[in-house]
DNA sequence: CAATACCAAGCAAGCGCTTGGTTTGTAAAC
DNA sequence: GTTTACAAACCAAGCGCTTGCTTGGTATTG
């Protein structure tokens, strides 16, 4: 699907050139908005509305006027409210399986793979995409049940990438607890670094956010 | 302020006994209010809401309903509907405060204090009070700003007993990465179990979680 | 006989969404 | 190269409903 040509000596310009790409394939295949359109532009907003205030507290005017426009323009774009939340979330997930598939590709060893996966992680978290990948987490029960159902169908497939890596990883001996079990804290660790981690304050970098995640997991 | 007498056989018999000792310690001390009043038994009901819906999906008469009387009476308990929230996460952090201090007292070594936070917490996250811990996770945001600077300042008193253990964990050698990047981490992780963790099926015992957790960071 | 707890009714404001009509972009037709 | 056609994008206004909360009065309790 989207192949990552050749590992560079330094691994953050790789992930940086690769997410750069990923994106915009992504686009060009029409699975993500371009965030330079009408409708890209509006679901950007709406991601850090969502996240600063929460989905019920934004207002259908609150979004409206943040890209400009009337509130009932925005039902040109889509039906209901509902929708655009949807349409964070999806978009969010398809971005995130292919950065974690770009990531895995990039690695050799399980424990690189790991790595990898925690580093990408961190990154949509507090990347670019945090705010849609905060939403995706913290507003979860304001989807409607079918669309839960839908959007749960998308995530079970970047899930996997993970469990087969800490499968991996439990076979070679190097990891103790069982990977199901491990997978669910490590969502729970990393997504709650949103709540916390700055970047620019303290001075801890990502990578080292990702090296101290793998020291307490001793590996 | 609260003493665990003797270490009995069975901790699982300890954490009983000392949960329900506490509690009506801090209803004696008007800290919590008792499940059996009114008003208590409408912050146990609005915790189910909340949780279940989410505070802004939850109306005035939804928490009336619940508790068998008009939208209007609400207001002769409490003053606004956010203060039904912040009594529901003042309450449960005085409670979970206690519960803390009990399971360190209950403990010898780093070791074993660090596992009876992490089993105390997830009797909390995943036990009777398990609907307020998860209103205090995911509706921080609908707290206004002073009330979240009043409900920080209690939470700041029990995350200090957890920089304590893992301080001295790390100074024995028994743990590499940073106590404080640890704490936010396990924080995460053991507040998502909510959203998973169900003790019932699958057989995975709260026991046997914590054994899951420890097994994870190696110790 | 007070104080406490509650009810019945409803208000003002804000909500998601609809409606009917206008502007703008684009591309073929002349 | 202007005209025509038409859909997409947007505005102005507001409808119907729900929301948190108030009010004035009535039981209930110690």
């Amino acid at each position: 699907m989207f192949q990552v040509e050749l590992k560079a000596s330094y691994a953050n310009r790789v992930a940086v050139v690769s997410q750069n790409q990923i994106l915009e394939s992504l686009i060009a295949e029409n699975l993500v908005s371009d965030p330079k359109g009408a409708r890209g532009r509006l679901l950007t907003e709406a991601a850090r509305l969502f996240r600063e205030k929460g989905y019920e507290r934004t207002t259908v005017r609150d979004l409206a006027a943040a890209v400009g426009i009337q509130s009932g323009s925005l039902f040109h774009h889509f039906r209901t409210k509902e929708e655009i939340l949807k349409a964070v979330m999806v978009e969010t997930i398809r971005l995130n399986t292919a950065l974690m598939q770009a990531a895995l590709e990039a690695a050799d060893t399980s424990r690189q793979k790991l790595r990898g996966l925690i580093r990408a992680e961190l990154e949509s978290i507090n990347g670019q995409t945090g705010e849609a990948m905060a939403v995706l987490v913290f507003e979860w029960r304001s989807l409607s049940a079918p669309s839960q159902g839908e959007v749960l169908e998308l995530r079970d497939i970047y899930e996997k990438l993970w469990l087969d890596v800490l499968e991996s990883l439990k076979r070679e001996g190097a990891l103790e607890a069982d990977p199901f079990v491990v997978r669910r804290m490590l969502t729970g660790a990393l997504s709650w670094t949103v709540t916390w981690y700055k970047p620019e304050r303290g001075g801890l970098t990502l990578d080292g956010l990702t090296d101290q995640v793998m020291a307490m997991m001793a590996l």
